[in-house]
DNA sequence: ATTTTAAATAATGAATGCAATTCTGCGCGG
DNA sequence: CCGCGCAGAATTGCATTCATTATTTAAAAT
């Protein structure tokens, strides 16, 4: 599942840097929901740390833009909103068309292999009408495209942006039509990969995330 | 020519935030040469604050790319290699494609006219042999291309990335083979544009972009 | 003379301190 | 009843301080 983030003790984290990935986690997850306001000194004592690093590590969320500081006013937990959706996500198809070029370029037998099984259990979780493991595999088949891609820097910019997507899917159901597409389109991604056709891969990832975005627009709409 | 960075005074600017700024304008302009050594004391001299804020401020760009920290040792200017262009350009590249979609839906007449002046201009430049006005207007007009994309996400993030590449001017000089065909590339730009094709507008501008990484490339490879 | 080692110096990482701003709650007046 | 103002608390922004780690310098040993 987790293929980066390989530095196994032979450079040290400076604790912003710890703390920065714990809360980006947090963030992602919902553990700090959208909106949430950010105590300095509750997080510090949470962590057990002092204000300094912590507040390194809010610079940081916030150039990535899943914090919000105001000055003097603190930070929030960004909000999801549509328009930030819309924003996205477009940016977000370019990068994961691009890393379906350079994937089919670069990927390997082995890892096609791996999106193939994870394919497979995507499919399975599909018919068993499991979300959560839908949801899982189908991230994961994405981060595995990502990193056959073989480019850490498309890998963190993508990294980032979908970090700024992903607690969408607490916002609103997929739809049952709109899963059936989207495992449509899964088996023309794996399609393409299996052709090493980098050109159609692109194509497809690029439908696939406009597919997504517009699904979850109509279903933020209705909700609304 | 500057078009985003437009808030005067609803929002002020916390320290670091200014601190970032100016720092990212100096490393990109190699000031701050790539490779040299980020002392803090000298640079909180320098401009006359605590080292707090400037810290905060270095950890933003180290997560941007511009700079290296290392845990205890201080912090570089992130060198500028051959493998960090090949690394960037491709990423660089899918982001003025969808620049060039978005742009061709939605610019308005009076920026597709700045545009063209500053193309006459570029051109002037060219005739002249004037590299560093043509650099100029050629850096104007994809930062146009970017703001009439209106998209502050894919504006920040191709800003971050052309950060990096930028540099690579000062390491190569053009061809003028490339520079003829990069002057042709960017007539099929402005026609594109002219006819709001956006897929046409991509694919010119990713050739465009992966022109410019293999002439940097081979010029590269020669001063070597 | 060259390498090793030890002391001193400098630089960084993180905690603490302080001033300034914002938030909160309560009394007062309209 | 609601807005207004003000004192106190809380919170933040930045500076300063302390502790730890690198780096340099110089002496000692081979």
């Amino acid at each position: 599942m987790e293929s980066q983030n390989a530095q196994n003790s032979i450079e040290r984290k400076s604790l912003h840097e710890e703390l920065a990935d714990i809360l980006r986690e947090m963030i992602v997850d919902c553990q700090l929901p959208p909106g949430e306001r950010i105590n300095e000194k509750q997080l510090t004592q949470q962590f057990g740390v002092s204000r300094t690093p912590l507040r390194e590590a809010l610079k940081v969320l916030s150039n990535e833009g899943l914090i919000q500081l105001n000055v003097n006013r603190g930070a929030i937990v960004a909000p999801v909103t549509l328009s930030d959706l819309q924003e996205v996500f477009p940016v977000l198809a370019a990068l994961e068309g691009v890393a379906g070029e350079l994937a089919c370029e670069k990927i390997t037998d082995e890892e096609l292999q791996a999106i193939r099984r994870a394919h497979a259990l995507m499919e399975k979780a599909y018919r068993d009408g499991d979300l959560n493991t839908y949801f899982k595999y189908n991230q994961d088949i994405h981060a595995r495209i990502l990193a056959a891609a073989d480019n850490p820097t498309l890998n963190t910019h993508h990294r980032t942006l979908y970090g700024r997507v992903k607690r969408a899917r607490f916002l609103a159901n997929l739809s049952d039509e709109r899963w059936k597409s989207a495992m449509k389109e899964h088996a023309e991604i794996l399609s393409a990969l299996d052709a090493r056709d980098g050109v159609k891969l692109s194509a497809i990832l690029r439908r696939h995330l406009a597919g997504k975005l517009s699904a979850l627009t109509e279903a933020l709409q209705e909700t609304r």
